[in-house]
DNA sequence: CAATACATTTAGTAATGCTAAATACAAGAG
DNA sequence: CTCTTGTATTTAGCATTACTAAATGTATTG
């Protein structure tokens, strides 16, 4: 990434969407990464290496759970993720964090 | 801290705060611990160990410039830092990418 | 038969906010 | 006089996480 304030201003952001984004509808890594760059104009075009550890985060934390798809005729099994309860409560939680975080800062850049 | 999410998304927008506060004018660290702490509602509330480090590291790219004050009779001096030409110019800059980047994450958040 | 799209894994690095502690001086309380 | 508090700066070490880069494998298309 060319931009480091950029990147730091990821940190955090990312596990938000994509737990956010699994538990709006059950997915799997590869269409999780077409979906967050699609949804983010761009902003969010990860790499599988940033991705996947991700997905091992949210799951090693009980956010998220993961399956293996029964692969039909020619189609690969894929490792499906779903989020736990859990891991809707910590949605919405993060959500509200996020929120009260960005009308600090916009609150702090603007004054006067 | 207590809260990890919290904790992550402050990267990169906590040096963007600081700089920002020297550009409104020339400040020394303990004031700025103060001023960043009653501006952003208690939320970026540092530890020395948090912000000097900060100031090195925009003293380091340029953004800011240090100077000893005079120390006047029983007080002594401090280190005094003022934003440098490229320090607004950077500080712009971040604000415009911050704005972009949480609009687009409100965006993805509140999508359907 | 080679190249591309799909799909997952992992190793290693850089950046930065945190805790914790040390140093130093001045002023006020007991 | 001593202790605590407030002011002011410095530094060591840790944890987290986004990044690059590469490896592996299958299926489809030219």
């Amino acid at each position: 990434m060319e931009d480091r304030f950029l990147q730091q201003l990821k940190k955090g952001v990312l596990e938000m969407l994509v737990l956010h984004t699994i538990c709006q509808q059950d997915t799997y890594g590869y269409e999780l990464m077409a979906k967050l760059k699609a949804r983010s104009r761009e902003l969010f075009a990860l790499k599988e290496g940033t991705l996947y550890p991700i997905l091992y985060r949210l799951e090693d934390e009980g956010l998220i759970a993961s399956s293996w798809s029964a692969g039909e005729g020619k189609v690969a099994p894929k490792k499906m993720y779903a989020a736990t309860e859990k891991g809707r409560t910590e949605d919405t939680r993060r959500f509200r964090v996020w929120e009260t975080f960005s009308q600090t800062v916009n609150g702090f850049m603007q004054e006067d």
